[in-house]
RNA sequence: GCCGGGGUGGCGAAACUGGUUAGACGCGAGGGACUUAAAAUCCCUUGGGUGAAAGCCCAUCCGAGUUCGACUCUCGGCCCCGGCACCA
């Protein structure tokens, strides 16, 4: 017999039985691979679950160890439904489109088509590796023609909607990339990808009116359960406010001239120029003390003065110049008179009319009504350029003479004041009555505004999926026929990209001079190509689908998606809070109104899990802390650093990586391997272990569906502690349990263990149910009350449970240590069974 | 500026809906057992102050408050992380 003692790692003598993590992970990998342990019964399975994580972009780098921190996380969660009996199905594929991974392309002089293959295996490996649950028998490459055939499917469905539309507008364009990209792919002005700063461009581009599903984006995030971080990083990004457009008459510079007195309260007449803006805040109409319209506003041209004409365009030439983070991070405030005046119609005032660059054209109107006594921008505009100020809404203490020092924005309480019969209308009652007003005087009406833009999906890059449309010069922009899916991306070796704007597919004529579907014709491909957000937008769906005999006909097979969907369980970085996410969401929508879904929100629950850091500090390749997975598994096996990287902290929290702490976590599993390496079958069990054993199937089965991973780990650390305190011999029915708990976190070891020749069982520990404790085993009898003297914890007591306050209150009195306090009868006793009892004494 | 999430030992972190003398679990550190020795393993100690000890006092970013009782709730500040930001 080998001695209790003998280290894991080193060789023993003989015979070799230490616990040896290369072995028996590669022993689990081949065997699980072998059984096809991880691919459940898509058609048959009984109680589906979808635990899906976000699929990686396969970088040359390899795995970064957040992915596996993440895919950990779903992995646990993934095994533990399996255990409570579950047909889990927890799939991986490959996010390999996109402009990161061609430009790495471009860096080292290869193709991507020849890159990104090995990178798929790199990462396979490495997935394999790390103990994955995962169905190797259903994964997705983005750039797979079989893959992209039917995002190209997903496209024309948008297109037949008509909400997939092409239009020249002003675009984000990265330089450095060279393409344009979606808003939320700028980040403070930068590029998301590569950190450039972003350019306007005006360009001809494809967009997905994702803003017709604003409401609807907003709405049913009430109905989800996700992360409270994501959704309200959606509900920022769409934006709603709720308030309305006013209409404001602009008068003829010539025809009105110096008549300073019309007072024009009656309805615009029709044909009449006038400014429409969008304003929150429409009981302030009588405080609009001038109009501002953005630079790029249209209607510049026709009302600017003729003194004011050269002023007006020098300005819009200046703004136009500046680079988009320039103009929204200077707040220092410019602009210049048009000449052009309006009517307030509420007021029937005449108001200057300006032009200022702090006034965006893509929000609202591209105009807004300047109420500088309630505005803290247009205070500081109309203090700038000495424009009036007044008073219209008095806070508590202020009345209608009130100076104001600056814009007064505090609206707990406040009036309206100075605006003729909404005097004295609290600001929340006066916006509906405003609106309202001004309604019947066709001057406004109540609008909601999002936030929220179209989605502009073109790029003028390679590596992605050719939008399939054919531009006829007879037809316009003709689709694709669904028959004729996919449009191959055509292996070309010039594929650098450049500042034309157009993509280099465009130097390849004979790829994209293609008859017209419609008439014939000779016509052009589009020769951009489409989003990667557009590629992982949809990918869940495809998943249980692959393999199916429906696969090559219909992106997914009906009966397998309404078995299998929407997403039960989704894991990922909050990063994609307004992009992945958000798509998929608009996508999912779509295709439930096209008839395609009979569910309308892709994911039931999500959650965002934290960041790891390490040493303290953000990983990063310049700072050279980046952790390679691969070395630890080799060094300390994926039991162990699977275990570790949950144990760092809470899961949606992140943590921090230390070398020095991975430790602890092996002589944790070294300690579970020896427990049951020695576990007598003989002894009957202490009733004390078997008691603390049932409180930690509670509670690890309680933490795990929480993902309150660290804490499950710690209180399987302290069950151990106490099954083997002193050299105590561990009892058979006191350590198989454990196997089973264990088993999420450390898939191999605890199959080895399971199946191995100690507890020797034929089947596999993910098919043997999780442990099911015993109430009645969870407590001793006896228990520990706390015995507080005037608030402070002077001793505890021990009394059989179920003792009422009487005998606690007895038992307390009997204590020295706890009576010395009690100087005299107490005046108040608070009583909380099995917890505690509360003293308050005369002092 | 607005919206989320945080701030607890030398370190990573626990603490149920306000309730068992805050700090579980792990790392690190100190001491001991075993060993020729080391490694490994096992045991003990480990928030601060004071004291010979029993003990007492102070401690969850800071300051008030509510309560028999506050890491937890309220009010006011400071700091860190993430999102949004001249969005009318």
């Amino acid at each position: 017999m080998t001695p209790p003692n003998q280290l894991p790692h080193e060789p023993a003598p003989e015979p070799p039985i230490g616990y040896d993590p290369a072995r028996v992970e590669r022993k689990w990998r081949e065997r699980w691979a072998q059984r096809s342990a991880n691919t459940p019964d898509i058609a048959g399975g009984v109680r589906p679950y979808y635990a899906l994580m976000m699929f990686p972009y396969p970088s040359a780098e390899g795995l970064h160890v957040g992915n596996l921190f993440a895919f950990t996380g779903n992995d646990i969660f993934a095994r533990f439904q399996r255990l409570q009996g579950h047909t889990v199905f927890e799939p991986m594929g490959f996010d390999a489109f996109g402009i990161h991974s061609e430009n790495y392309a471009l860096k080292v002089g290869a193709h991507p088509m020849d890159l990104i293959p090995k990178n798929v295996a790199n990462f396979t490996r490495q997935l394999t590796a790390a103990g994955l649950m995962i169905d190797w028998t259903r994964t997705v490459d983005t750039t797979h023609p079989s893959y992209y055939a039917w995002t190209q499917w997903v496209f024309l469905q948008l297109f037949k909607r008509g909400l997939a539309y092409r239009k020249k507008a002003a675009v984000n364009w990265c330089p450095n990339d060279k393409t344009v990209l979606a808003n939320e792919q700028v980040e403070g002005g930068k590029c998301e990808r590569c950190g450039a700063t972003v350019e306007q461009r005006a360009l001809e581009q494809w967009f997905f009116r994702i803003t017709d599903y604003a409401e609807r984006l907003l709405k049913n995030l009430d109905g989800l359960d996700w992360s409270t971080t994501t959704k309200t990083a959606q509900r920022t990004w769409i934006g709603r406010s709720d308030g309305a457009e006013l209409r404001f008459r602009v008068l003829n510079p010539m025809e009105d001239a110096g008549s300073a007195a019309v007072h024009v309260t009656s309805e615009v007449a029709t044909g009449m120029r006038e400014v429409v803006v969008f304003t929150t805040r429409p009981d302030t109409i009588f405080g609009a003390t001038y109009l501002v319209l953005a630079p790029e506003h249209p209607l510049l041209d026709d009302i600017a003065g003729v003194d004011q004409k050269r002023a007006v365009d020098e300005y819009r030439t200046r703004s136009s110049r500046q680079d988009l983070i320039s103009r929204k991070t200077n707040k220092e405030k410019t602009g210049v008179f048009t000449g052009a005046y309006g009517v307030n119609p509420a007021t029937g005032e005449m108001i200057p009319i300006w032009t200022a660059d702090y006034v965006l054209m893509e929000y609202g109107t591209g105009a807004i009504m300047a109420v500088p006594g309630h505005d803290e921008r247009d205070f500081e505009f109309a203090t700038k350029f000495g424009l009036p100020i007044e008073r219209v809404v008095a806070g508590p203490g202020q009345t209608a003479r009130t100076p104001l020092k600056e814009a007064f924005v505090d609206d707990a309480g406040a009036v309206l004041c100075n605006s003729e019969q909404f005097d004295g209308y609290a600001v929340e009652e006066a916006k509906p009555a405003v609106t309202a007003w001004l309604e019947e005087k066709h001057a406004g009406k109540g609008v909601v505004n999002f936030r929220l833009h179209d989605w502009c999906i073109s790029r003028q890059r390679y590596w992605g999926p050719p939008i399939p449309i054919i531009h006829c010069d007879a037809c316009g922009a003709v689709p694709v026929p669904e028959k004729d899916l996919p449009v191959i991306l055509p292996n070309i070796p010039d594929f650098k990209p450049d500042d034309s704007g157009i993509s280099p597919l465009a130097r390849h004529e004979e790829w994209y001079r293609v008859p017209c579907p419609t008439c014939g014709k000779p016509a052009r491909r589009e020769t951009d190509v489409s989003d990667t957000f557009l590629d992982s937008g949809w990918y869940f769906l495809r998943y249980p689908s692959v393999g199916s005999a429906n696969a090559g006909t219909m992106p997914f097979d009906p009966s397998i998606t309404k078995k299998w969907l929407p997403v039960n369980s989704y894991i990922g970085g909050n990063e994609h809070a307004v992009l992945h996410l958000l798509y998929s969401r608009f996508l999912t929508m779509v295709l439930h109104d096209a008839g395609h879904l009979d569910f309308d929100e892709p994911f039931t629950k999500f959650r965002a899990h934290g960041m790891i850091i390490r040493d303290g500090a953000k990983m990063s390749k310049s700072k050279g802390n980046i952790v390679n997975p691969d070395e630890y598994i080799t060094e300390w096996g994926a039991d162990t650093f699977r275990t570790y990287l949950m144990f760092l902290g809470a899961f949606e929290e992140g943590g921090d990586f230390r070398d020095g702490g991975i430790s602890g976590v092996k002589r944790f599993l070294d300690r579970i391997w020896a427990s049951v390496r020695d576990a007598s079958v003989a002894d009957d069990p202490d009733p004390e272990v078997m008691r603390k054993l049932h409180q930690t199937i509670k509670k690890v089965g309680e933490d795990i569906p929480m993902l309150s991973y660290n804490t499950a780990i710690a209180a399987m650390m302290e069950y151990v502690n106490v099954m083997r305190r002193g050299e105590r011999t561990p009892r058979r029915a006191e350590v198989e349990p454990l196997v089973q708990l264990v088993a999420p976190f450390a898939p191999h070891i605890a199959e080895e263990l399971w199946q191995g020749e100690w507890l020797n069982h034929t089947e596999s520990v993910f098919d043997a149910g999780w442990p099911v404790f015993d109430p009645k085993r969870l407590a001793s009898g006896s228990v520990t009350i706390a015995v507080q003297v005037n608030g402070k914890t002077r001793g505890t007591v021990v009394v059989s449970e179920g003792a009422d306050e009487a005998a606690v209150y007895a038992a307390a009195m009997a204590d020295a240590g706890i009576a010395k306090f009690v100087t005299s009868e107490p005046k108040k006793r608070v009583f909380v069974a099995g917890r505690l009892l509360s003293l308050v004494v005369q002092v």
